[in-house]
DNA sequence: AACAATAGTGTAAAAATAACACCAATAATT
DNA sequence: AATTATTGGTGTTATTTTTACACTATTGTT
């Protein structure tokens, strides 16, 4: 068979928005660009997608060499495929969102590599058209997390109701009710209760919970209301 | 400033997932293949982006092209990028769905084109991996449509509660009391009572309704529900 | 005139959500 | 040793939303 002639062909990346949570706010994992052009600016993780893999082993690559990260949340958000997004040469980029906890990955980052946890609420002017896909990537964690459980992969493994409450406080920018909250949250019965506490957040002490996995992994396309009317927040 | 070399270039594909409603069934548009390889299978509408056009704008040429269809509602949906999904040459395929309002251009399209309305229950074996997008896309049709007033795209500007409800009931299929089908839509405020009827559907005649546009562009990013507990439904 | 077929409407029970305030535990301070 | 300050944990009621459910209206056809 003929190869199909006469089309152009592309540079394809991969741009991952990776975010973090620290127990206050909300973060997102930026790196100085290494190479030209936009050399030395602040970037996303990103790369150009191999001939030999796939656009998801590609972002696993990427976010792996760049920053250490394996096995993290990571979904597919959107293709930006503007004819002039990158100066140089078009290139069609295919932007992932990844949630990892921070703690796991805090030291490892920035000593091995030169990636850098920024609060969202100020992250510095980014190359090309990295602000945009910054912007996409808080819509669509709201949209999602308001709707799914995914919020989870943001904490460590043991984490105490108190921790969970903040961070949807901060990634809705609200505030809620915490009787109404653990109410919420325990009735999805995606939560166990362990025996000990967090003693480090308060002097009474908070009890840890741990994922109820299997439930986890089968209610993960369910819907599951934690945030009411999610869209009528601000900011 | 020099080229990114040593990169691998891509062809970059669109392909379309078309929806279209007759008052019975969900139906997808589908097309047979003009050229090779595959020539003559079933394929949803597709064709590579060009250098000069972005990802959206390639989207809309092509539906033009294969269809003659212009000004629908087309959404970017998922980018597929396995290595070998197209046999001849390594090829990235964003995919859009698009919906349509079948009567608008039923002749149009199977006259002037060779596609042709495949009800959605018999859709037959595709090429590549289009059997997998039509999949996704249904799911992402009901996805959107159980918060998002998505489906007014599907028909006629005037339309009546009934047909609204058919739709409802084919995209989810389920059946719905129609008591409270018209009060939920009634309460969103998207959609304004006309004078006259159709008579085509019964003898007592059914009122007809048309949206109201501002409303609905102003509501379009809420959530609106129309379908409770949309992934409990099978299917 | 009777019939058949689809359109249109209201109410009450049940469930979900929202609003709200106090006591518990303990480390730090006096 | 007692007090204070700080954060954790819980239950009830009112309100709102959702669900279940059945009859009359209209009109073309027979």
């Amino acid at each position: 068979m003929t190869k199909y002639s006469k089309q152009s062909r592309f540079l394809i990346a991969v741009d991952c928005i990776v975010f973090g949570f620290d127990g206050e706010t909300l973060k997102l994992l930026l790196i100085k660009r290494s190479f030209n052009p936009e050399k030395d600016k602040w970037s996303l993780m990103g790369g150009f997608v191999q001939a030999s893999e796939s656009l998801d082993q590609a972002a696993n690559r990427i976010l792996k060499q760049l920053t250490g990260l394996e096995g993290v949340y990571l979904e597919q958000m959107y293709s930006f495929g503007e004819t002039n997004r990158d100066p140089i040469e078009r290139t069609i980029s295919v932007s992932y969102f990844a949630l990892v906890d921070i703690h796991k990955y805090e030291k490892q980052i920035s000593t091995d590599f030169h990636a850098e946890w920024v609060p969202l609420k100020r992250i510095p002017k980014l190359i090309f058209d990295h602000q945009e896909m910054v912007e996409l990537a808080k819509k669509s964690i709201r949209y999602k997390a308001a709707l799914h459980p995914i919020l989870f992969e943001l904490l460590p493994s043991r984490f105490t109701l108190p921790q969970l409450q903040t961070l949807y406080e901060s990634v809705f920018n609200t505030s809620i009710d915490k009787r109404n909250f653990s109410k919420r949250v325990l009735a999805t019965g995606l939560l166990i209760k362990l025996t000990d506490k967090d003693k480090a957040g308060s002097k009474r002490g908070a009890y840890y919970y741990q994922l109820n996995m299997q439930k986890y992994y089968a209610n993960f396309q369910a819907f599951i209301n934690i945030i009411p009317n999610p869209d009528s927040l601000q900011n």
